[in-house]
DNA sequence: TAGCCGTGGAG
DNA sequence: TCTCCAAGGCT
């Protein structure tokens, strides 16, 4: 007699277990014959080269990450590398990636990396969560990219994958629903090595098939079973995906004000930072944030850096 | 949890 | 020109 092994007697977590087992082959197929070679990818990226690119393409398309990507890790091959650095030394090399924060976690899991995990990045999944800039997202890519674990990577592409091939509606939801993780753990393959395939394989086929405009269903590995598609492809429906609205904010004025900190080889002296926006009020409040964030740092006489520590 | 946090390319 | 979007995390 054989106990049943699953938690839940759902009809439907059988019908999704049986789509996933339709869409395992098709995706993993593919993904072998049309994946990009990526550096991360290679064996020789290891553990810290996926972690690092996880980092940089956290918001950021890859064709922006590659250049600083290469250069990152010719400068520092090992979490130590980056931990003996300044914190501003990442923020700096960081460059135009955006959300600069991301330099600052980096360096801090860098660092916590160097302390607690021996300068090995850890392979669990709690541990990774644990680190600075680490969420659900990151620390199942890591998990699964460099270690080969069985995760449930839920990204962007992954979401908008599954919304059109087993939900069948145009985009998923603006924030990561219970439903949706309830619904990649029933689509994940059972072993390890599978699963870490297909969660590279998913991804892929979103980023570069299943996009959020102008899709190819003709290439489409799973365009027979994709319920969006067999729906007839109906249009998103409920309220508009808010846009970002840039010009203007304290996103602007923050980049600009750690532009200028970025290039500058000594302290820069407020006055110079008072010339990259007119508005004085909303000047000082962005510098604030930066100086709070870590990302900048102030000197006696009005001078600012990028952060020593 | 909704809002905030950069940047630049594509259509 | 303007809108949308790109391997999220944090509070």
């Amino acid at each position: 007699m054989t106990v049943p092994t699953k938690p839940t007697s759902s009809a439907q977590a059988d019908a999704l277990g049986a789509l996933g087992a339709d869409l395992h082959a098709p995706v993993i197929d593919w993904f072998e014959e049309n994946a990009r070679d990526l550096p991360w990818r290679r064996a020789e990226a290891g553990s810290w080269g996926v972690m690092v690119s996880e980092f940089m393409l956290q918001q950021t398309p890859v064709n922006r990450v590659l250049p600083v990507y290469e250069q990152w890790l010719a400068r520092w091959p090992r979490p130590a590398d980056l931990a003996a650095e300044a914190p501003g030394e990442a923020v700096r090399a960081w460059g135009r990636l955006g959300y600069p924060r991301r330099a600052l976690r980096l360096h801090g899991a860098a660092v916590a990396i160097t302390e607690r995990h021996g300068g090995d990045v850890p392979a669990e999944h709690a541990q990774l969560l644990a680190l600075p800039g680490i969420g659900e997202y990151t620390a199942a890519a890591v998990a699964s990219f460099a270690y080969g674990q069985r995760h449930a990577v839920l990204d962007t592409n992954v979401r908008r994958v599954f919304a059109r091939a087993a939900s069948g509606v145009q985009y998923p939801p603006n924030a990561t629903t219970a439903a949706e993780r309830k619904l990649a753990r029933a689509l994940l393959p059972d072993d390890e090595r599978t699963a870490s395939l297909w969660a590279a394989a998913s991804m892929e086929l979103g980023a570069l098939i299943c996009t959020a405009k102008n899709e190819s269903c003709v290439r489409c590995p799973i365009a027979s079973r994709c319920a969006w598609r067999l729906a007839g492809k109906p249009a998103h429906e409920g309220p508009p995906r808010r846009g970002q609205t840039y010009a203007g904010t304290d996103r602007q004025v923050r980049g600009r004000l750690l532009a200028v900190l970025r290039e500058a080889v000594a302290p820069v002296p407020q006055s110079v930072l008072d010339r990259v926006w007119e508005e004085p009020v909303q000047r000082a409040r962005a510098l604030d944030g930066l100086v709070a964030d870590g990302l900048a740092e102030p000197l006696a006489g009005g001078l600012y850096r990028l952060p020593l520590a």
